[in-house]
DNA sequence: ATATATTAATCAATCGTTTGATTAAATTTG
DNA sequence: CAAATTTAATCAAACGATTGATTAATATAT
């Protein structure tokens, strides 16, 4: 009957990060919470010591094993600057698709207006990304693989933006498609290499040098 | 001395709409509100009935002098397509920046879970500029002056996308691009024309055939 | 038996909303 | 026009409900 070896833990973080994706911070209360995970109240502040510090949890949980998948990327000396493009992209919709709800949670904080810890957190987090990208896109332009007068920072904007639009927008982009974009079926099936291919012949048109592009 | 002609009710929802941008829908109380808007408490129930009729109010505001906008561009025969998808950036971004304390709250609430009255008006209103953009693209295709294997819908998920990621995270993207994104001056001077160049030069890369891409 | 885990009950604070009274403005009446 | 009456606007105070958090007691496990 040892169904799972998962930790009670590790169990309400699963369920205050679904829960806290569908509602918000603000708009999940500690009981809702508690309720859904089946566990009582008292034991959201027993293991996390208040709602801020679940989150904040939340957040540790999956940025400790997040940095080195791209970090590796961009250090590949046998890539070319297009190819690094190329799998960083892959390896960032990968990573989303992965645990969708987690970048709910991410996109609702980036929103508002808060200050401390874990807003720093979550900055550092969004910004390593940032720089480890532009950092890529830099060097194409250095070889002369790419444009020299591409918008970099526009350009990591944009992945970002349109994996924010139709991940976190699900609403919208279900109705945009044709079907439920939540389904995990079709999350797997259908959007995630549609979203990857898109992406990769929009930034190939965007960034690559005449040259190149009509290889 | 009659410095404003302004309703205080106007007043109240100018206020509403810069407080919920800052703090969300849930994270602003309507003691906040009625706080920095100057008004007593019972103010916000008296002209809006309830917190929800606040928020519905704001949008009913925004919207009423929106469709016509679009509208105009989509249907005028003397231009191109590709003149068409320009026009079109040219005037969302123009909206996005002229009111973004508005577009922070419909980015807020299309990220989490709601139903009734208000989550149907935010769809309507953001499906029809879907529409009316796909719209523009497909006749783009038609007319050959497209590609014909552009995914239309990634397209509109781009513009919106890059949009909410530079304007509605503006934590993230005055790091990203080493000012404050939200001071006015600098959002005219510097991010509004930078945002719809970069758009129309990515759009022009992907959209455009060889033949017309290379003239 | 000691430490850890879990519970029901309760806390003060804050939430959105309502109330009843008061003032200002507009309308009706004489 | 002036007095009387109605309507609209505004306020301080309080409402019940819900919030996140804590307690003290109990159960479980080592």
């Amino acid at each position: 009957m040892e169904k799972e070896k998962t930790d009670k833990r590790d169990h309400i973080l699963d369920v205050a990060e679904r829960v806290f994706s569908e509602h918000g911070f603000d708009g999940a209360s500690t009981r809702l919470i508690s309720g859904e995970a089946g566990v009582n109240m008292a034991m959201l502040n027993y293991y996390f010591g208040s709602k801020e510090g679940l989150l904040l949890s939340l957040f540790e949980r999956r940025t400790s094993t997040f940095h080195s998948l791209i970090q590796g990327i961009g250090n590949n000396e046998n890539m070319s600057s297009w190819q690094k493009v190329s799998e960083y992209v892959e390896a960032y919709i990968n990573r989303v698709f992965s645990n969708n709800c987690f970048q709910k949670v991410v996109h609702q904080e980036l929103a508002v207006r808060r200050t401390g810890e874990l807003a720093d957190k979550i900055t550092d987090m969004i910004m390593q990304n940032v720089i480890e990208f532009r950092k890529i896109l830099h060097e194409g332009i250095e070889r002369g693989e790419f444009k020299n007068d591409i918008d970099t920072e526009m350009v990591v904007a944009t992945v970002f933006g349109v994996k924010a639009q139709i991940v976190n927008a699900s609403h919208i982009s279900s109705l945009m498609l044709g079907y439920d974009t939540q389904d995990p079926q079709n999350m797997v099936d259908k959007l995630k290499p549609r979203v990857t291919e898109y992406l990769k012949k929009l930034l190939k048109a965007y960034l690559l040098t005449e040259h190149d592009n009509a290889k």
